[in-house]
RNA sequence: GGGCGAGUGACGAAAUGGCAGACGUUCGAGCUUUAGGAGCUCGUGCUCGUAAGAGCGUGAGGGUUCGAGUCCCUCCUCGCCCACCA
């Protein structure tokens, strides 16, 4: 170091603050649509406005940032925008506790976020920010629903939904804790309600492939499962004394039928009221009522008690021509395949307990070993042979599904069909803080959609936020009362607003231009950037959100307005990350602010440290404990960049490799999202250069600054700017490696015998076996551990290792 | 109950089947500065040993291999997602 002048300190609350205000006003985060580079889009997560940028919005968007810098490193023009999902329940939970207006509440968070995302340093493009709460971004959720409700995409219909009685609103199953609203707690009830669908199960077999996607594997599965996608058939059995009535029910085993000893329906199955028997009623009915009631928490229970009431009906097994017991039971979903069951108790679990408890008849008809045994221990669910089947006794059960299914259809009972887990998404929503359904309700001509050129349906201001009696909109006369479009009468408005992961699905393509009035993308930018390159979001997003904006991607899709099938190519989740074990929310109060480390270190060192914590996509336990470290790194780097270049001399070959080491390393652990051991590497780089003089030293702090410039670009744009580099150091090309340069000229090779280590020899890359076996051998440690025995064989590794296997 | 991950020092963590613990924190010793939230060197898995060194060591048990944290099997623990899905 030199010597005569006190080196300046790093003060990153100096720097940081200066560069920030210089980016914004010479633009150099503005991305053109189009320049001399190819184009790469990369989209992070959108936050909600929640009030501040805590260390969860850091351990997303510090990384999302350097990722996205560095791919400008390496000569793409690339699009990183952001904006607000700036509708949902919290505002209105705000403006009922602190009598603010939702609009004030998240204008005045967005502006404090806007104001944070600066100060990390965060390369945005501002000019494109999107906010849903605004009609110009919302009218075209309208616009989509309108279009989605001529294709038969978007549908009114009754179902049951999370009903919270105490303030009088549905909840979104998210908004369900532990079978209890998230808000006051109170028991969740299902509740029928006439609401707007989105068919999303129309795509249920197109979301299930992910061809050409770079997706992570986790999140291909959950989404597959959550799709839930089952084969079997779809039968139907009379009801006894009933010409008209049959049960038509699903089964993945038709294999199994002619063990089905009893049907079960649903409580909520239409033909509940059909069919049951005078002397059954008043026990079916107390039943029913019972099953309508019950709290979510109960549906919870794990291992309840499978209880059930008969019918006093009888059905007929077409197949086995027996008389079988109908039954009502809540373990049948409504809501799944038909309502209705065959049960077939000696092969699956469910009905295996129910007959138990309620003495009905279980009989053996798949055997694992193709004989007829007496009573079971249990369900036998495996594969194996019919028995006591009919004609069909010694067929194989996988035979035996398809030739069941065919023969069903054959007869005109039934067909080979498939089922899904997925349900349609319910976008109805008794709240005031989001995209009102522009639907009219008119006496004469029934449900109207509100005419395209008279969107957007604006949401008025005026309103009362008391979290009861129901929607606050439904209040607001002004609003409600309108008039028919069709027929001009008086008409009333739908006061239900939309999910907002309605919002978020399609804000991907908005971003491109967010100003254009006349289309929800403009078409002309569009081409140029989507579908989206890269897209980072946590890993709690995997389902809900990614499945929704896949969906609206392919209805979009389908009404002519995008060109591609999937809106995000390549996907990767960060973990997340949670404060001594637990996760961080508003309502635990346990959200952990950054504030006093960037106060005290800067913003680069907090950018550092949550990319150094460990792995990106496993999420971390909070802990500021170690900051330190990196906050070390960067005053090391401050010295080594801040000194004078040295005379000219020789270079220094162990640096230069070195050097060589790290920009390989950099760049894969990048391209990887490795940003903790890419951070490792640049440490021990900067120690190196620390300890190094002359010509090589000063090569080699110039690629540590464009290295680092990703992760802390206040402080390389500085030390840039400093050591004489034209220009902005983010505008500067990545450095390129030599792999034949990156590779150690010496190296150190373990001899082993019998797979112990004896001896480590420093020998010039690339010696040869022989060389290798040879030198090995002429180790006085490892004759010893040899001991005179005699050798076997001897394994070479080159540059590595050496391991010689003695007799024994 | 099903699916998917993960178990490595006091702590966060590294490790294409080839020197386990890189990097960082902590702690210890020394230095420097000593107005500093500044800096430098050495050490810091366990056991034995003054030391050189030796032995042991990646949740448990087996296996494959010249060689296993890594691959295979069984089990245990933790986390996440789904959960009576017929």
């Amino acid at each position: 170091m030199t010597s005569e002048t006190r080196t300046e300190r790093y003060a990153p609350l100096a720097i940081e603050p200066k560069w920030q205000a210089h980016w914004a006003a010479s633009g150099l985060h503005d991305t053109p649509d189009q320049s001399d580079k190819p184009n790469f889009y990369f989209l992070t997560a959108f936050p909600y406005p929640s009030g501040d940028v805590h260390v969860g919005h850091w351990y997303a968007y510090a990384p999302a940032d350097c990722a996205a810098r560095f791919i400008r490193m390496r000569g793409r023009n690339v699009l990183f925008p952001m904006g607000f999902d700036a509708f949902g329940i919290n505002a209105e939970n705000a403006a009922i506790d602190r009598k603010m207006h939702p609009a004030i509440w998240t204008e005045k968070n967005m502006a404090q976020m806007r104001d944070q995302f600066v100060k990390m340093g965060a390369a945005i493009d501002w000019r494109r920010e999107v906010i849903t709460c605004y009609p110009e971004y919302y009218r075209w959720n309208q616009w989509m629903f309108l279009k989605f409700l001529e294709k038969g995409l978007a549908y009114r219909a009754t179902a049951p939904v999370n009903w919270c009685p105490r303030d009088e609103t549905v909840l979104a199953n998210e908004q369900v804790i532990n079978g209890r609203c998230e808000r006051c707690e109170t028991l969740v009830v299902k509740k029928d309600l006439t609401q707007w669908f989105y068919k999303i199960t129309q795509y249920a077999d197109e979301l299930l492939r992910f061809d050409g996607l770079d997706w992570p594997e986790r999140v291909r599965v959950m989404q597959q499962n959550w799709i839930g996608r089952s084969e079997g058939a779809e039968i139907e059995f009379p009801v006894e004394g009933h010409r008209d009535a049959t049960i038509r029910f699903f089964t993945t085993r038709p294999d199994t039928i002619y063990g089905a000893t009893f049907m079960v329906l649903a409580p909520e199955h239409p033909l509940v009221e059909v069919i049951t028997s005078a002397s059954q009623k008043i026990a079916v009915d107390i039943y029913v009522a019972k099953a309508r009631e019950e709290s979510e928490i109960d549906r919870l229970t794990a291992e309840r008690p499978k209880t059930g009431v008969d019918t006093g009906a009888f059905a007929t097994n077409v197949f086995s021509g027996q008389r079988i017991p109908i039954w009502i039971a809540d373990y049948v979903l409504a809501s799944y395949g038909t309502g209705a069951i065959m049960a077939v108790p000696a092969h699956d679990e469910r009905d295996f307990a129910f007959a138990k408890a309620n003495g009905l008849p279980i009989k053996e008809v798949i055997s694992s070993d193709g004989l007829e045994h007496g009573s079971l221990e249990a369900a036998y669910t495996g594969s194996g042979r019919m028995v006591r089947s009919g004609p069909y006794s010694g067929t194989p059960s996988e035979v035996g599904k398809r030739t069941i299914a065919s023969e069903a259809k054959k007869t005109g009972i039934g067909a080979p069909a498939v089922t899904y887990r997925l349900r349609d998404w319910l976008i109805s929503r008794q709240r005031y803080w989001g995209t009102p359904i522009p639907i009219v309700y008119c006496d004469t001509d029934g449900t109207v959609p509100v005419p395209e050129d008279q969107l957007p349906v604006v949401l008025p201001r005026d309103t009362q936020f008391t979290g009861r009696g129901g929607s606050p909109l439904a209040k607001v006369d002004s609003f409600v009362n309108t008039t028919c479009p069709r027929c001009g009468g008086p008409a009333k408005r739908e006061t239900d607003t939309m999910d907002t992961f309605v919002d978020s699905s399609w804000y991907m393509y908005r971003y491109v231009d967010p100003k254009i009035d006349s289309h929800f993308m403009n078409v002309e930018a569009g081409k140029k950037w989507l579908p989206v390159d890269r897209y980072t979001i946590g890993i709690e997003h995997a389902i809900l959100h990614l499945l929704y904006c896949r969906f609206v991607c392919k209805a979009l899709r389908d009404l002519g307005y995008l060109p591609f099938d999937e809106p995000i190519k390549h996907l990767r989740n960060q973990g997340t990350i949670v404060f001594k074990g637990r996760k961080m929310s508003k309502s635990r109060g346990n959200v952990q602010a950054p504030d006093e480390y960037v106060a005290r270190y800067g913003a680069d060192t907090v950018r550092l440290f949550v990319m150094f914590m460990g792995p990106w996509t496993e999420g971390n336990d909070w802990d500021a404990a170690g900051i330190e470290g990196t906050s070390r790194f960067l005053h090391r780097v401050w010295t080594v960049g801040l000194a004078e270049r040295g005379p000219a001399g020789p270079r220094d070959p162990d640096l230069d490799v070195a050097v060589q080491r790290t920009i390989k390393k950099v760049t894969e652990d990048l391209e990887a999202y490795h940003f903790n051991t890419a951070v490792a590497a640049m440490m021990e780089l900067s120690t190196a250069i620390f300890h190094a003089s002359g010509p090589s030293r000063d090569d080699a702090t110039d690629a540590l600054v464009l290295l680092l410039a990703p992760f802390a670009p206040h402080i390389t744009e500085e030390l840039w700017q400093r050591r004489g580099g034209a220009g902005s150091v983010h505008r500067r090309t990545w450095p390129a490696y030599d792999p034949s340069l990156a590779r150690a000229t010496s190296v150190t090779v373990v001899v082993q015998v019998n797979g112990k280590v004896r001896e480590r020899l420093e020998l010039p890359a690339g010696t040869g076996e022989d060389a290798l076996k040879t030198a090995a051998l002429a180790s006085p440690k490892v004759t010893e551990a040899i001991a005179g025995a005699a050798i076997a064989r001897v394994i070479v590794v080159a540059d590595k290792l050496v391991n010689i296997v003695t007799e024994r």
